[in-house]
DNA sequence: AAGTGGTCTAGACCACCTG
DNA sequence: AGGTGGTCTAGACCACTTT
């Protein structure tokens, strides 16, 4: 009933129970979250320090239970712009604390640089059929001779070239030709644009390098410039490997950021 | 009263209503979901690929309610234990896909190592009390001419230096002194130790660098090596600052790994 | 058609913080 | 002492997957 005195389109609907329920909608927790953000706090109706409204007001404004308000709550203080606190309420953040975009989210390098207001293209575009060799099979995890799609380029900004990044799809993954034509500067936004193949996570592992001769030739930068060096693993929610991708970023263009959370996992269960 | 069912201490109390309740004691869930790890993954009695007991079975089983169930498999699921998928189950995960110890968790270099299974040391420990200049108290957004602790010193692993780091902690944090007493090879272990200071999480900026001649004769490394960059501020939850750290790592030696995540925060809100 | 996880409700008690 | 968030329950309907 209380889904119903929300529906702005089932005001006709005739039936007393059960209640009109909506199809496909957004998570009920996710729009009182933004509605909260809107009425609260973008407009500056409660000033950093200030204290939202209780829970239970939350509540009784937005006629939700109390676990869909704590989920919305919960994901404003995920999000970087409160802090709960038992006993005493939520508190509003300064806006600076506002978390950015950090490494934790998985997204393509197009999408990162252009959640920092920046815009990158494409050069030197290099994209190939291969068989894998073993050592690359072995890092897919899939059988040597399998054959793949091989991705290649480099990433500028602002005219300056900023990083060279190849990628690897296996062809049992996606068909070489649809990831050809769909192909517009990033090869993970290919992969999520399909929900079938479900691309949930990928594991990463940075590491600091210099520039050998190619790769300082490629990114027209002296031999022995330092690098941030990503290898990265994307997999789909069963673990299965779908890209290998290969990142040698310059620094000082872009902010590598991450947001360092207390025992996320082992201690702290998110309740609601 | 399922709470009831499962006390082993209450056994001998006396009201129907209302049922003793624990104190202090663990979340629920988490219990759960250690349970559920021993009883059906860690020992194998659920093979990789196979399904754990629906939810309902697992709510039958240790007499607690669905939410609580999903809580704990939640937990299991961010842990890279299992993957679960509507209408289909919670399938077990093979171990190797087991996350490891990320950057992403705020864990002194220490704790971080450790768990990597590596045990480093501190040698050329310097402490000083400070008056912090424009520029330092300016990033640890206190006044002008605060005091504050600096700690600088390498770290070793097997007998290599393989890391420089430097930390500030005002003294309106914590006395410099109590500092200094309980200082052991880690300023964030000792502020993690303060409940009351409330440390929650900490911002880090990654950027790849080569050595200049200082760092260098400190790490006993060539002039121009690469290093990871890690600069962090630490702060409670109130968003408030408690340590500037700077750290130079020599890469080679850990594995600095991420596992980036879709969309953590926007379109998913956990419920439970 | 049956079963599973996904979402959501109403209500309860507890621990903590603030008057 | 009263109010707040923290934890937990029982039950409902929905969407998805498998039979």
């Amino acid at each position: 009933m209380s889904d119903f005195a929300r529906s702005k389109e089932g005001a006709d609907s005739a039936a007393v129970l059960p209640p009109p329920r909506r199809r496909n909608r957004r998570l009920l927790s996710d729009e009182i979250r933004d509605e909260i953000v809107q009425e609260f706090i973008l407009n500056g109706a409660v000033a950093p320090g200030g204290r939202l409204p209780t829970e239970a007001e939350l509540c009784a404004r937005y006629q939700v239970s109390r676990i869909t308000v704590r989920a919305a709550l919960r994901s404003l203080q995920q999000s970087g712009f409160i802090t709960v606190r038992q006993g005493r309420g939520s508190t509003v953040l300064p806006r600076a604390e506002t978390i950015p975009s950090g490494l934790d989210q998985l997204c393509s390098f197009e999408t990162f640089a252009s959640v920092q207001g920046q815009e990158v293209d494409t050069v030197d575009l290099e994209i190939e059929e291969v068989v894998l060799s073993e050592k690359e099979a072995a890092r897919l995890a899939v059988a040597a001779g399998t054959r793949a799609v091989v991705v290649r380029r480099v990433k500028r900004y602002d005219g300056q070239r900023v990083g060279w990044i190849v990628d690897y799809v296996p062809e049992e993954v996606l068909a070489p030709q649809q990831l050809i034509d769909e192909f517009d500067g990033s090869v993970l936004d290919v992969l999520l644009a399909h929900p079938e193949l479900e691309v949930d996570y990928s594991d990463c592992d940075l590491d600091a390098m210099t520039l050998n001769a190619e790769l300082a030739s490629r990114l027209g930068t002296p031999v022995g410039s330092p690098v941030l060096y990503l290898d990265e693993l994307t997999r789909t929610r069963q673990g299965r490997i779908v890209n290998w991708s290969q990142a040698w970023l310059l620094p000082r263009y872009f902010r590598f950021f991450i947001r360092r959370r207390r025992q996320f996992d082992l201690n702290t269960v998110n309740y609601s």
